[in-house]
DNA sequence: GCGGGGATTAACT
DNA sequence: GTTAATCCCCGCG
């Protein structure tokens, strides 16, 4: 599909206003769009509300955060280890604070053709891109978005804990992280799980 | 204000 | 396997 296509084929907002693991499991296989660059994502995990002693939300509403805490569809860009940015999808519905991490993508458009250019979410933002000035922005605009491509619904899916979350206790261990299964793009150690269906 | 630490990566030994 | 890089968020006083 070409980038116009993708374009014709940009998922609703509705799409990311549903159950942030639901979510997260339906991205796999969804197009990442901005500018002229493109990736498929192969890789996501779920962050959930205040409960989720591994999200940002559990500090409650902050300036960092507060997207979150909105309606799902619009991006969550932070910095991590003041080094790498990390891109988020804002998931549920107002007031239903969560969103999905894209973890990995493979090589669509404008990107070395090279399994590694995405693997790892910190690789992802420097392969497309994306940064924190756009936080809050809308996933269906012009400039970026996701689109639905032949691929989704379509890819077995692994699932497992969430990587480098060991300080949240029980938390840790929820099985929040999907992938396409056996995908190279996936960054390592890559999920044994087999989740339940295929996405969306 | 201060201090601890992080949803990571690459370059070491 | 270990560690530096490097920033800013957040909790506490």
């Amino acid at each position: 599909m070409s980038l116009a296509g993708l374009r014709r084929a940009r998922l609703p907002t509705a799409f990311f206003q549903d159950d942030h693991a639901t979510v997260a499991r339906g991205l796999l296989g969804c197009a990442l769009v901005h500018g002229d660059r493109a990736g498929l994502i192969v890789e996501t995990e779920a962050y959930l509300g205040p409960a989720d002693r591994a999200s940002h939300a559990r500090f409650g509403p902050t300036a960092r955060n507060r997207v979150m805490f909105g309606p799902g569809g619009v991006a969550y860009v932070y910095l991590c280890y003041g080094v790498h940015e990390m891109f988020n999808v804002v998931s549920g519905r107002d007031g239903d604070a969560g969103a999905v991490l894209i973890r990995a993508i493979a090589p669509l458009y404008g990107l070395t053709d090279d399994p590694a250019i995405g693997r790892g979410p910190g690789k992802v933002t420097r392969a497309l891109g994306l940064d924190r000035s756009l936080t809050g922005r809308a996933l269906d605009g012009d400039e970026l978005f996701v689109a639905a491509t032949a691929d989704a619904g379509a890819v077995a899916i692994a699932n497992g804990p969430r990587v480098g979350v060991a300080y949240a206790g029980r938390w840790a261990a929820r099985l929040l992280r999907f992938a396409v299964a056996g995908h190279p793009a996936v960054s390592r150690p890559a999920p044994r799980g087999r989740a339940p269906g295929k996405a969306r």
